[in-house]
DNA sequence: TATAGGTGTGAACCGTGATTCACTTTATTA
DNA sequence: TAATAAAGTGAATCACGGTTCACACCTATA
């Protein structure tokens, strides 16, 4: 038998499939899953676009594959600010809290276009179908925040499906608008302070029950 | 100087366009704005598909004409609710939140498929601009009734903008979930209430700073 | 009734970008 | 080196709805 698969030609499989997606991350990075095309892609890439389909079956596969891979980054960002391994109990739930909104806040200023391309750009269903998955884990994580918080009576009874939820909601929201303006009015520094703190301030409050 | 549009003609034409404004709303209603094409357009409305482009430029800007006939209408409604004409001052800030999240949420989940569509679905690019108008439009109400309370010391010091914008993102995220899975697993009346419930809870918790 | 402009028609056209596929090249083994 | 199979190629094809347009029909004046 002449040929066989073995596991260097397998690593560079999966080393070509990683630079596919690290090239198609990069170009939604820059300009949204609106420029991830498959030409696009392939040029980036310095393949031809039929390569592209040997490690892809669609493009709608290719778009959640990015997807999924860029936004799981994102949440365990959010869940180990949230659940630090170390002293996970010496930090206040509140304090967590507030950590883990601000690492989610500032990870997304600082790349306005992904974040955009990852909350609320225009997609493929098949990834908006994705989204609601991670939006879930979001809503995994303060769900589990607000709980604990509530069983050491930090927090006051709440229902924490829903609050968990509504976070997740502000966070998109308060952000959309300056993330969607992007280039034409950009936040300045003292601009997006002055976000950061009033949204901190206002999840606070509605987590807590108490005015700041 | 043999022909001259007259009042019975342009009665006629703009009859007609609502005609077609009032069929293509149907299809956004039953299925989304992926419903609204064309020529399912001039099916429904007994026209050739030529005909739809004596009364809109192009599809974008048919889609933008259903958007924003029926969104104004869902922000009108809560307008009204937010600030109705008698005894405007009788009603607490708070009281009047509550109505108007009320109205907003009950709106939505009578005709799911729509509050989808305006809300969340993947649209047009032009749509999707619109949408930011009018989310702004509930964020503005909301404001308003916000700055009220907060000068009626109601409400505690906090960033109106912010605030406002926050229960936008609120409303929207908790709802899109139970509007997406739609047919699926539709929420029975007891969950429906617990989860309008547990809203209201939030929003009021989030802008008075009290626990409920 | 002649004239001019408006409205309605729908099959043909078009643009865009995903997808295919016959072929070439490269890698592995005996 | 021959045999085999996988990876790479990119021009051609396809799919799909939006859009056009030449023509027929309708309405208002004089």
């Amino acid at each position: 038998m002449p040929y066989r698969p073995t596991a260097k030609t397998e690593a560079r499989r999966a080393a070509q499939k990683q630079l596919l997606l690290k090239s198609a991350l990069t170009l939604v990075t820059q300009h949204g899953f609106q420029g991830l095309t498959i030409s696009a892609l392939a040029k980036s890439a310095n393949v031809a676009t039929g390569t592209v389909y040997k490690y892809f079956n669609s493009k709608s596969d290719l778009c959640t594959a990015v997807f999924k891979s860029a936004t799981e980054k994102e949440v365990n960002n959010v869940r180990e600010t949230a659940f630090p391994n170390a002293d996970s109990e010496a930090v206040s739930c509140r304090q967590r809290l507030v950590n883990a909104i601000t690492t989610f806040t500032e990870r997304a200023v600082k790349a306005k276009r992904l974040a955009y391309a990852l909350i609320a750009e225009p997609v493929d269903p098949q990834v908006d179908a994705e989204r609601l998955n991670y939006r879930q884990a979001y809503a995994d994580i303060y769900a589990e925040l607000i709980r604990e918080g509530i069983k050491s009576k930090e927090f006051p009874e709440q229902s924490v499906e829903v609050s968990a939820s509504a976070l997740v909601g502000v966070l998109a929201e308060t952000l959309i608008a300056p993330l969607g303006r992007d280039q034409q009015h950009p936040l300045n520094e003292r601009e997006e302070q002055a976000l950061l703190s009033a949204l901190k301030q206002f999840c606070l409050r509605a987590i807590t029950g108490l005015p700041t």
